[in-house]
DNA sequence: CAAGATTGATGGCTCAATCTTC
DNA sequence: GAAGATTGAGCCATCAATCTTG
């Protein structure tokens, strides 16, 4: 749709603001990349590893923290996810023996995730691959000012789908 | 897999090159992006007119055209999508009569989808909210030129992915 | 057989409802 | 009642197999 058929077509309600050539295009591309990296990233770690993006995520995540330990809404903080989606990931993954739950003692309705060493070797064998896979699609494949404007859009966009989120 | 060099030929595997702290911090940026952006984009195409991003985006591409057709794998091209994907969606379309199918006559294997009237008011309902979106999430988020580096990034990106895809 | 397109099975994600604990 | 977390239903995407036509 052009903004010449929209323009005929309505004359009650305000004409909203189109999208300049540019921001059009530069909004077409953005759409691409959506489409198209995250089933990228998640073809390389199925084919290697068995693994979806979001799950090698949640397991990375647990490998960062010293005892390999991390609440339910904290990871899912980390991972921009839900919790709904979280549980139902860990779940998998506890079904598999990669993760182990266990209700925090004493301190109520609250769950913590935990990394089982099964856990902890499928994240070390997978990260390289992973890492590669991300180097050669993304951080090799641009300058460093696009990747660090790359950043500042992210955060920004962010920002403005969940004002005031902690980082 | 990618440009790891093989110097020595007696050791284990060459340790990878892992991220330095301002590609790591630019590519979780973008992680979080692809995984917060479609969601936004879908929640408010559904709320206000129950489309998907991906079925508004096939019968925008659609309403683009003279004569509102195009032809199954065209449209999976202009939209980053498997064909296999289209064709569910498209499917579904049909169920609801926004879009129609015809074999091309005489013309073999090909089929071309056509937008109905429905589907072309449903695009021009739909379009104002959409494109108000985009401007609140991203392009009235960042400045221009970094929306601009989003089409660089992207289009390489892109390209990585699948090298020598027509535009 | 190859290209264009479709289909069915499988699995993941979202939404809303629910459960538990404070 | 509200926060943290889980669950089930339903929808959507992916993958591999299939169909059709040139």
């Amino acid at each position: 749709v052009t903004s010449d058929d929209l323009a005929t077509s309505s004359s009650a309600a305000a004409e909203p603001r189109w999208l300049t050539d540019d921001e059009r295009a530069g909004w077409m591309a953005a759409a691409a990349l959506l489409i198209k990296l995250p089933g990228a990233l998640d073809a390389q770690l199925q084919a290697e590893h068995g693994l979806t993006f979001f799950e090698y995520m949640v397991m990375a995540v647990l490998s960062e923290q010293p005892d390999r330990t991390l609440q339910m809404s904290d990871i899912a903080a980390a991972t921009s996810s839900s919790l709904s989606r979280l549980s139902h990931v860990v779940k998998r993954l506890e079904a598999r023996g990669l993760v182990r739950r266990e209700r925090i003692p004493g301190a109520g309705r609250r769950t913590n995730a935990v990394l089982t060493d099964a856990g902890l070797a499928q994240v070390v064998a997978a990260a390289p691959g992973h890492v590669a896979r991300v180097r050669d699609l993304l951080v090799d494949a641009v300058p460093a000012d696009d990747l660090a404007a790359l950043r500042r859009i992210s955060e920004a966009v962010v920002e403005r789908i969940d004002p005031g989120r902690p980082c």
